[in-house]
DNA sequence: CTGAAAGCGCTTACAG
DNA sequence: CTGAAAGCGCTTACAG
């Protein structure tokens, strides 16, 4: 069986289009079926012919083609991540999570941010999401990213990075989260530790009936006998913190405030320190997520680690895992853990 | 003309596969072919069956399957973009320009990370980028960034953002940039009509021979007639600023300090407060990038805006013009903009 | 364990 | 302007 040779040359030289199975096959000696095989891991191959193969895919430098595969099979090992902002922290640790397990998985990933919240520009990123063939992983910690884990048609393997859901999760829901309670719990309750006679919290937009982190707040408040003041809702950035943090630095009653978010914190800390209030003398600022910055603010900051990473791999492994048929039931990832800085600290004793 | 439902039913429950270029053409009594031609824009079509056919394909929801596609013509319409770094501003707001360009003319992007600098990861990387069969953007502002962009072979399609060459680069490198010397050399002179005696500067590592970011702020220098002192080595994050910053907080002869990147000024003004000295009382300093949050450090960032986005924008039209078979020349992007904050001022008179 | 056949869903010439 | 043929590079049964 004779070929022309389609540009391919065995020297390396001039190669005008890249190997194929039946190039690998042809001089290998054996079928390109058996090529596959090989190249798939089939069990059914015996050493020999395995070897000779490998050997010639590795001499040709032979990558099979992706798009063929896809078609073939249908599977495309590619996950496509949907999300809505590729600038906060939260949202990027999560994407470098799932890239991390993606590529020990040898999957590829895609992303598409979605526009804005309108109904049409989700719909539109689900499309091409979805037009890449492979499965998804949508970032819904936001009202955008919620809107379009619904609107995912229910044959596309999914999964989800969402905030903790106010109540059980239906069985089987591909969602993860962090444990938002907890971690609001437990840095409140640090901060009453420290002798403060409340907490105050700033708020980031929840997608849930009721906020789990507002609720770790309250529930430690109230363990303690103490009636939760007011929370302030900010947005994702730091000029709503900023804002909150004039608004609180009014009141000399407020001694102690908690952030949805370092970038809300360092927005906190800018409104104190323009309002000449000291930290943590005056007031104590906490935050949440650890970023790689919040260890350099003016002062270093108190936050609780969130760890997005393993959220993200644990989101790409709940997909896998839909791949394969089975089922993940949702479930929380990680442990938050407070790290002090010098952001917070006792109130002093005799303010007026 | 009936047709054995393969699964899809056009009343839409129970599609157990999407439709394909067959299934509108038999309902629309036409060829696949000419299914093919309206899904691709051909003139060639009458207005009639155009309109016909266009009918079909949107009452069913008919999307073409996109490895299909790219196995038939060998163009997946898609990008991947490989970097080093997903924590870094500059990266991201560049994968944010790619990643809007992208959507815009209907290509999905992809991202893989390169692991590591050793030249198996950079390798297996490109590997993994090439694998997906679209064109390549590389974000090649650190060493293993070059080094990937050094290993990609000649034949795929590529662009890659780049510090601003040293010398002028050969002519058709696919190289976007930002002018780095510009940005320099009028942030320094900036410094310098404040009154400063000189302008200390924490450089950022460089892969190239001579960086433009170095020169410009030399060249300012001199043409005030000073000589310059020597640069301080720092990385990309804020802890090596911070080491910066203690030695410079130790030279009262020290009043201005121009800083790689707004990370590395966060550090070195976290150090400053640590030593006591008042910014920019004692010290002023200034950064680059204008990073979202700089406009809240203590005290508010004067920095340099570096236009990323513009420059991610940039690399996809430079790419798609290689898939076009244009070469489109070396250029930089867009006009960095000095943002004077409260970070920056006139040295105080008297010091001993 | 290995090969010949058919097909995945498109596109690209080639006819008409 | 439109259709019949061939093929992109693989994989999946089906034989042997």
């Amino acid at each position: 069986m004779q070929r022309v040779d389609a540009g391919l040359s065995v020297s390396g030289t001039a190669r005008s289009r890249s190997a194929s199975i039946r190039d690998v096959a042809r001089i290998a000696g054996v079928s390109h079926q058996t090529v596959s095989r090989v190249i798939n891991r089939h069990a059914k191959v015996s050493p020999a012919t395995r070897e000779r193969v490998q050997k010639v895919i590795d001499e040709l430098g032979f990558r099979p083609n992706a798009s063929a595969r896809a078609l073939a099979n249908g599977d495309t090992q590619s996950v496509t991540v949907l999300m809505s902002d590729t600038t906060r922290y939260g949202y990027l640790a999560t994407l470098t999570g799932i890239e991390e397990a993606a590529r020990a998985a040898s999957f590829s990933v895609g992303i598409v941010v979605i526009e804005s919240g309108s109904s049409s520009h989700v719909r539109a990123a689900i499309e091409n999401a979805i037009d890449t063939g492979g499965a998804l992983v949508v970032v819904a910690f936001d009202k955008t990213g919620q809107l379009a884990l619904r609107e995912v048609p229910e044959r596309i393997p999914m999964a989800a990075a969402v905030e903790s859901p106010a109540s059980a999760p239906p069985a089987g829901a591909p969602w993860c989260w962090i444990d938002d309670e907890a971690a609001a719990r437990d840095a409140t309750r640090y901060l009453l530790e420290l002798g403060h006679p409340t907490v105050h919290y700033v708020a980031l937009p929840s997608t849930t009936r009721s906020s789990r982190r507002t609720a770790g707040w309250r529930s430690a408040l109230r363990r303690a006998g103490i009636d939760p003041p007011t929370p302030l809702q900010a947005d994702w950035g730091a000029l709503s913190g900023h804002e909150a943090g004039v608004f609180l630095s009014r009141d000399p009653g407020v001694s102690a405030i908690l952030c949805g978010n370092d970038e809300i914190a360092l927005g906190v800390l800018s409104a104190l320190h323009a309002e000449r209030r000291k930290i943590p003398g005056d007031v104590s600022v906490a935050g949440f997520d650890d970023e790689p910055q919040s260890a350099f603010y003016t002062p270093a900051l108190t936050t609780t680690k969130l760890d997005f990473v393993a959220l993200g791999r644990s989101c790409f492994a709940t997909v896998t895992a839909r791949l394969g048929g089975e089922h993940v039931e949702p479930h929380p990832v990680g442990t938050p853990e407070l790290v002090v800085r010098a952001s917070t600290g006792s109130p002093r004793r005799a303010r007026s």
